[in-house]
DNA sequence: GGTGAAAGGTCATTAAG
DNA sequence: CTTAATGACCTTTCACC
């Protein structure tokens, strides 16, 4: 189940030069490709590495705030709203945790005066009994796992 | 700045099959390669495309439980308190936000048991008044970027 | 458009758990 | 004995000029 030590060193050079392919990562890392090309199958198939889709900056798109909002539902309405907020592209993720009825949103929006906009979007739903949003100031460490990787494969 | 139709489906299908090559980008898309080839060089050179890192799945890792921590700072320490949740691996993210000194940050940890020790962990700092954590029981939206991206193309 | 290179597959052999 | 790594060979496909 765990990752060894070469499962992370894999998982860091394509982290770090995701352009390179497999016969420069097995030439990088000393071992054969046909290794590389195994423990790459592997890692997919047990679902360690999702996928190598691109990584979009939704600043650059044009939506440089981020927002959470807390989320608290009324009673038996959790699958309504999950269907309501996932038809909102603003909306980029979405966690029910715990507390009464409660969910996490992340946002983004095209200025503060356009999260207004989103918010309400997202708020116009019955099954939404109140809203708190905090704004995003600054992303002091930018979503990472290459730590998380070391740790696990005991790197 | 912003993005056209054709950009826009250029991401989606590299999200979708993130290993067809240029070439047969260029096929699906009905454009030359040239084409698809300047797009993609002006998209990562302008920031909207970061990178093709390997997208890792945290619970895959060992790391089912995924918790945010919103964090009371005392004023001026939060650089230190920067400084030390970059040290620590279950921290995979982490943002300020309004409020009074507050910080948002997403853990992951092996168990519920396990999640008491990463807390511990990041709370043990003098910078740190108060923490307080939900746990993620569902994902109902895991975290999507190509609704967004139709939306900034117009899609 | 042509060409050098790499990906992806299969195989037998060898090493290690 | 089972699993994994290796190096060799092959064909298709792509990236670059």
């Amino acid at each position: 189940m765990a990752i060894d030590r070469l499962d992370g060193r894999l998982i860091e050079l394509l982290a770090q030069e995701p352009r390179i392919g497999v016969l420069e990562a097995s030439r990088r890392l000393g071992v054969a490709r046909g290794t590389v090309q195994a423990r790459l199958d592997r890692l997919q198939a047990q679902g360690v590495i999702r996928g190598f889709g691109p990584d979009v900056d939704p600043a650059a798109l044009g939506y440089p705030v981020t927002a959470f909002a807390t989320l608290e539902i009324k009673q038996g309405q959790g699958s309504d709203v999950r269907t309501h907020l996932a038809t909102v592209p603003e909306v980029l993720e979405l966690h029910t945790i715990t507390g009464h009825g409660d969910m996490l949103c992340r946002l983004v929006a095209r200025s503060n005066a356009d999260l207004q906009r989103v918010i309400d979007r997202v708020v116009g739903f019955e099954g939404i009994v109140r809203a708190s949003t905090a704004i995003v100031m600054e992303n002091a460490v930018p979503l990472r796992i290459i730590p998380l990787v070391r740790a696990a494969s005991d790197g």
